[in-house]
DNA sequence: TCGTATGATTTTGC
DNA sequence: GCAAAATCATACGA
């Protein structure tokens, strides 16, 4: 037997009774004056522990009398009147509440990682954010790119099917709860109001457990990240090639190592690295080289030769038949060099 | 395993 | 706010 037949079964039980003795008042002050109200009151409570025990038809037979019974119009109406007394008393309580600022963080802060609304690609604008943030080069970083957008996925999807299933409990309960109210609003006085009241106050009942959920989930996407973070943190050597590009620039600037916005942007771009990277790179070297020329010598000489080689290349191909220009020399670079040391 | 190289971060001075 | 300098943390090769 289920809460509700329960419950029914309970009113219909007493409405028994009122059948046989409390409907009409004359029989019970009759009664009371003989001095057995006591063990009436026994009897009500005997009936009512054997409730559970009767069957549905019973039941059902028991809560049709009480509807056809002759004083139930009456009894309505003295209920009908109470109601209107205490209703009064509650109003002003109905209003409708404002939406909770947590919440509305909570949901912002879902839909902007990507758990809630629709999908953004799993996240990856997330992560890529992440990356951004942490200087990240958008190549090395595949694997922990997916690894992180895999794990977000799997957040989301927890968090959906949680959402549906205290939806659906919720929905449940609802139904459940307006069925039993508009069962009992043939016994007694239930206005459509007190129906919405109730199914609010459940609304907010449920509410508060999908906070906890968001909240969860917006922790774990916390957690998430920052050890998606940590990750990019780890330093990674740039490739050989990137390296040659910085240190080519590095070294036919040496005069002047300092490159613009626009000039780390281009490198930034060659190299596969961002520009704060770039800015980082040219720090450490021009700390690095100042601090100990002689060990960089051999390098210095090294990208000038190369930087010659490759300027004659392109003068040669631009005009064979006029007179070579002349290349960057190891002498030019050695003035450079006292330029920017000095 | 250790020393060095190197990218990133923090502190400092202008 | 930017660059220098110091420092940290990790990669890498012997």
């Amino acid at each position: 037997m289920d809460d509700q037949t329960r419950m029914m079964t309970g009113l219909t039980g007493l409405g028994g009774l009122a059948q046989a003795d409390v409907g009409d008042p004359d029989s019970v002050r009759k009664q009371q004056s003989l001095g057995q109200p006591q063990q009436d009151i026994g009897d009500i409570l005997q009936q009512i522990m054997a409730i559970t025990d009767e069957s549905l038809d019973e039941a059902q037979a028991r809560k049709h009398a009480l509807n056809c019974h002759r004083m139930k119009p009456a009894l309505f109406s003295v209920l009908c009147e109470i109601k209107e007394k205490t209703v009064l008393s509650i109003r002003g309580v109905q209003e409708e509440d404002p939406p909770d600022p947590q919440i509305m963080r909570l949901d912002n802060m879902l839909l902007a990682e990507g758990v809630s609304g629709p999908e953004k690609g799993g996240g990856s604008a997330a992560a890529a954010a992440a990356a951004a943030a942490a200087g990240g080069s958008p190549t090395d970083s595949s694997i922990e790119h997916s690894d992180y957008r895999a794990k977000l996925a799997q957040i989301r999807q927890i968090y959906h099917s949680e959402l549906e299933k205290y939806e659906q409990a919720c929905s449940e309960f609802t139904n459940h709860v307006m069925n039993l109210l508009r069962e009992q609003s043939r016994t007694r006085p239930i206005s459509p109001k007190e129906i919405e009241r109730m199914v609010a106050i459940i609304h907010r009942k449920f509410s508060s457990i999908q906070m906890q959920l968001k909240q969860s989930t917006c922790e774990a996407v916390m957690i998430l990240r920052s050890r998606f973070l940590d990750a990019r943190r780890k330093r990674r050597n740039f490739n050989k090639q990137a390296t040659e590009v910085l240190n080519e620039y590095f070294y036919s600037h040496l005069s002047n190592p300092y490159p613009s916005e626009e000039a780390k942007e281009e490198l930034a771009k060659k190299c596969g690295i961002t520009v704060s990277q770039v800015s980082n790179w040219f720090g450490n070297k021009r700390i690095r080289y100042k601090k100990n020329i002689g060990k960089f010598q051999e390098e210095a000489n090294l990208y000038a030769v190369k930087t010659a080689v490759d300027a004659a290349n392109v003068s040669a191909q631009a005009s064979q038949a006029n007179s070579p220009a002349t290349p960057n020399s190891g002498t030019t670079h050695l003035c450079y060099v006292e330029r920017f040391t000095s």
